[in-house]
DNA sequence: GTAATCCCTACTAAATTGATAGGATTAATA
DNA sequence: TATTAATCCTATCAATTTAGTAGGGATTAC
């Protein structure tokens, strides 16, 4: 299942690529308009600027911003950041690989196949998508 | 991430497909041979058999026996008993769907288009996936 | 009758999730 | 310069889920 801090944070994104005006938008602005907790968001934000995603203006008239065009953000970067690892298991991730303590050979585990298969398509799918597409911009 | 129940259910399922004689295998012998707590296990047999996966026979010289060919039994049945819905989100799920609290208009939510790619396409890997494939039976 | 086996329920420890609380820091502006 | 409005940061917490354990009941082969 997806986690509710992936959910907002996507539909925070989403809110920031719409908004037409050059000024940074505020936490509390996307909280009351997508029905986000705003103490909560606030840490989805920090973790989405700390990952480069987005930028901040601190203090009065501050707020977040994008740090490149909607077309340009991809979902393998959001997910990867919001949500962890893409793969379903440890031993076919790309970016965060882990041997199984119980595989003794990991190419002849039936599991291992199957989840290689849900992480290409997935991925594939993460790829083509950017945060234009989720926004309509 | 995939849970445990699931990745030695998937285990437990390849073993039988692949143990040649007629005799159903025992809770014991799959525990053993794949590195899996017999009592864990004992669990997620049970709740395959409820779901008509397995079959299982008492007593002495008892044990579980698949209820279809391997070639028959598809992965979507499997996880879908194992680890539940197959989408991320329940208002993208076919088999369990829920109305998200927060999305007023599900039609105009950038994360449920998302959802809905993703979900196909797992579904996808699923449906063209039984467990002959994953025990090479 | 006995041993082996599945079946069932209840319990528990650890991790994760979805928050909340309280304030420190920074910047605009009156 | 004082005030106000923001982000930033850390700690805490309750609820849920996960992974596993415990103990015994029911059934069957021999």
């Amino acid at each position: 299942m997806l986690s509710k801090k992936t959910k907002y944070g996507l539909k925070a994104l989403t809110f920031i690529a719409r908004s037409e005006s050059d000024m940074p938008v505020q936490v509390s602005v996307i909280a009351k308009s997508e029905q986000i907790p705003q103490k909560f968001l606030e840490g989805i934000l920090l973790t989405l600027r700390k990952s480069g995603i987005l930028g901040s203006k601190k203090g009065k008239h501050g707020g977040y911003y994008l740090r490149s065009l909607p077309s340009e953000i991809k979902m393998t970067d959001v997910m990867r950041v919001l949500e962890g690892p893409i793969a379903m298991v440890p031993c076919v991730s790309l970016n965060y690989y882990e041997k199984c303590d119980d595989c003794p050979d990991e190419h002849k585990c039936s599991v291992h196949k199957l989840m290689i298969e849900v992480r290409d398509n997935t991925l594939k799918v993460f790829r083509n998508t950017t945060l234009a597409d989720l926004s309509g911009v």
